[in-house]
DNA sequence: AGACTAATCGGAGAATTCTCCGTTTACAAG
DNA sequence: CTTGTAAACGGAGAATTCTCCGATTAGTCT
């Protein structure tokens, strides 16, 4: 799976990326409309590939090429809203952006990271449901990085590294299916309940454990 | 997908469950055994429904109807330890079972899941991957109970059912795996990072948030 | 323009998951 | 032992994901 594939073109062996052909790019585009109209309209499980190239009137061996597998357009949908959460979070106007403590940030990035899952969340799921690795791909690592160097500043005493992870496990698509399916959560019971985790976590932190692990 | 299978049997309509007839308990029994074993070879994925079914001397038909899809019989065969591994933590010596307090059994609870999840962390990955419930079905609601009923001992001020949710989210499959393989943790750096978490959340939800949240 | 080459195209087909339904079998009642 | 019937069997086949490779085309170099 995705053996040369990454992101937009294919790796060149060695210098400059080379841009994709005319022919590609077009198919590129056409394939990312036609999917996004489907899932709009029928949703993102039962999207088979085969209708996906049918529709847009290129052959299947074409969507393979240019996505490497099922996760890889799943990653090429989810990333166009993707790039604008990352550019609002890196640089956006506070809190979600810089201009507050971390804290506040970290807060507020749990928050938006709902909403962002949730205005996808098929596609999400979906992303689970397909390549191994791809959970903790492209998405994941920028978040990871995002709130590690948040909590670096809130509470330098902490394993920021693990404690990310911690922190971005119960974001995600299929638990808050769960708890709002299942147990009647709202999506703002999540949010409170994540703020509130954040700050009772950053406090934690501070002060080591009592037996000293 | 399942849609009458449910554990062991099928549902009778109404009245006491009916035991399985002898060749179909037979036939059970074998599809387990034969999977486990092939798992044992070959791991977890790359394991075909049809080849089980061949090796095990039935027809593909017979392993659908005994287990419903391929999450079904993944979930028996996890079920195995599963239920060991229940009979640990509900009524075993301490800290897992009763006997101490429960911030301790809470830390050794998690430490214990760590180990029941790399045990077979071939077949929890695999969870995820097939049918979209499954994740949070029969062990997550055995797990999140014991956990949610020892938080309420441990922090009784804390929203239980979310903070359960919250710490089994990090213990998962792939998260696991992940960290393993691209982070270079070990398994107890991923034990130690989950005691201090758990330390420092069932210590801060004993005081109010300071927003109020 | 013409030709060369490397990238791309596209659909047939392999592999896999799951469904359907005619046939067979277990087992309980007579 | 026979018979009735509900349950189980099994394999053909539908649907889907992904691979392979001969045919085609875009872009470049004379």
């Amino acid at each position: 799976m995705l053996p040369f594939v990454c992101g937009r073109r294919t790796l060149p062996v060695i210098g400059q990326p080379q841009p994709e052909r005319a022919d590609a790019a077009r198919n590129r585009r056409k394939i990312i409309e036609v999917a996004a109209r489907m899932i709009a309209e029928q949703g993102a499980d039962d999207i088979s590939l085969d209708e996906v190239a049918r529709v847009a009137g290129v052959g299947v061996g074409t969507v393979y090429r240019r996505f490497g597998d099922r996760a890889g357009l799943v990653l090429a949908l989810i990333d166009e809203q993707e790039r604008r959460f990352q550019e609002a979070f890196l640089a956006g106007p506070p809190p979600l952006g810089p201009g507050v403590r971390a804290r506040e940030r970290i807060t507020a990035f749990l928050d938006a990271l709902v909403d962002r899952v949730v205005a996808q969340q098929g596609l999400f799921v979906q992303l689970e449901r397909c390549g191994r690795t791809m959970r903790y791909s492209g998405p994941y690592r920028v978040h990871h990085i995002h709130l590690a160097t948040l909590l670096a500043e809130a509470c330098p005493e902490a394993d920021r590294v693990f404690l990310a992870d911690v922190l971005l496990a119960p974001v995600n698509a299929r638990l808050i299916a769960f708890q709002q399916e299942e147990r009647g959560m709202t999506i703002e019971q999540i949010k409170t309940g994540l703020a509130r985790l954040a700050t009772v976590v950053t406090r934690g932190y501070s002060v080591p454990a009592e037996d000293g692990r």
